[in-house]
DNA sequence: CGGCCTATTGAATTTCTTCAAATAGTGTGG
DNA sequence: CCACACTATTTGAAGAAATTCAATAGGCCG
């Protein structure tokens, strides 16, 4: 789906508001992620301002935001739900390159075209800006910059990070690590963690690794068998010992 | 090497300055990659003030200009060089994460420490600034946070190519992309092209594209064998057909 | 010339993938 | 409510790719 067609408008159930603002910033400070996200660092003035730019937009559930060499012409903030980023090379083989939760933005691209797929996980709400608008609160509010490169940063080293784990481990380390990785970030988030809700299937666990959707179930099954873990139902991970479990993720 | 132990003082064959400076942009006006660096876009009184506050620093090939977990309180352009970005795991496993080449800078931590080692691929002069001047000069010269953000977006983009190529290439299209992406960048920083010039050794590219040294060295002589480059010298090669090297390139 | 370091080549082994089949879970329509 | 189909996941066996271990070759420097 192109971001021309993602839904946009009011949200019945979001806290986050709707496009009519009366220069107040009462919508944005009851927004879920408000703290979190890249315009905590707004003064009321300036969230205004974003108040009055701002739409929703609403995915369901593997639909796309945007694709690899659309123009990058909007900015997002995952309200709820979560993204896939992605990036496809001509014979369909696929790299995960992170996923995008609650509070963190998605959309700045180092050109004029984005450089990743970025579809949605689940049924997930975003808000919206456009790129020139963002540049121009940017210009106008230094702090702006500030945050969204430290944020930037932050993406960085994650990717840096990834690139450890896909060149250099093991398919249980691999395995062992993204357990590790997706619990600090739910319990960040103050989501449950025990047990572990799995938001993606095995192909994009797959996917996001570098092996096989039969490497990673191999794997599962045997940290499962080692105790490490229980599986209750697919989409969800028990962590028995996770002392074991951050040993291996650490290679 | 710490960083506190890196060389610092004038450089005789450095076009970029010294430290004396009587608040002219002369020096800065003069360096070989200020058109290309982050500070390309500042005024001449903002330039002036960098130059008051900038110090050279050199390193022998090898030289670790700083290392993972070391506090992070400096911010460098390389001039003259270039750098190799890695990160380890306990046992010794590394991952190259990326080169830095003259222009582009290196420093800017997601947090209070740097996230991966830097070191030396060959002799190298940085312009270095401590990361509270350079957070000083961004508050006060919005365009330079900016530029910071736009170059990090662009490490970023490179940082999910690396990613598709260290999770899903084989051997030889990782081999093949290396070439290809060295030779556009040393063409972009108009160096000569035939034979290419390889400023690592073969266990930097292992390194680099999550191979072993052998495995790199068969497919280097795999790509000699099919008459897609040759290999004049260990560190030079000849590429005969870009066309086929660049197919491989892209899977 | 000899030693040392890097790179190449060869053979055996391991890991992961591929191909194939079985199982489990989910939703639909009768 | 059950049978059926569909999909996701797991499991098994065979194969391929890359690694590991070992040996050789090529440069460079003293």
């Amino acid at each position: 789906m192109n971001l021309t067609r993602a839904h946009e408008g009011p949200l019945p159930d979001m806290s986050c508001g709707r496009r009519q603002s009366r220069a107040s910033v009462r919508i944005c400070r009851e927004c879920t992620v408000q703290t979190r996200a890249f315009c905590a660092v707004l003064d009321d003035a300036a969230l205004a301002q974003m108040e009055r730019l701002h739409t929703i937009c609403c995915l369901a559930g593997e639909e796309s935001l945007f694709m690899e060499d659309d123009a990058a012409i909007a900015f997002f903030t995952v309200l709820k739900g979560a993204l896939r980023l992605s990036k496809l090379l001509p014979d369909g083989r696929r790299q995960i390159t992170g996923f995008v939760l609650p509070g963190e933005f998605i959309g700045l691209a180092a050109g004029e075209v984005y450089a990743h797929n970025a579809d949605a996980l689940m049924d997930t709400s975003l808000c919206r800006f456009s790129l020139t608008d963002l540049d121009r609160i940017g210009q106008e509010n230094p702090e702006l910059n500030s945050r969204l490169l430290a944020m930037t940063n932050s993406n960085l080293s994650l990717a840096q990070d990834h690139m450890l784990l896909l060149g250099r481990m093991n398919a249980l380390e691999k395995t062992a690590n993204f357990l590790c990785s997706l619990r600090t970030r739910v319990a960040a988030a103050d989501q449950p963690i025990d047990p572990l809700v799995l938001p993606m299937c095995r192909a994009d666990i797959a996917d996001y690794l570098g092996l096989t959707i039969e490497t990673v179930s191999r794997t599962l099954t045997r940290l499962k068998a080692n105790n490490i873990i229980s599986l209750p139902e697919h989409n969800l991970v028990r962590i028995n010992d996770i002392a074991a479990l951050t040993q291996l993720a650490e290679g």
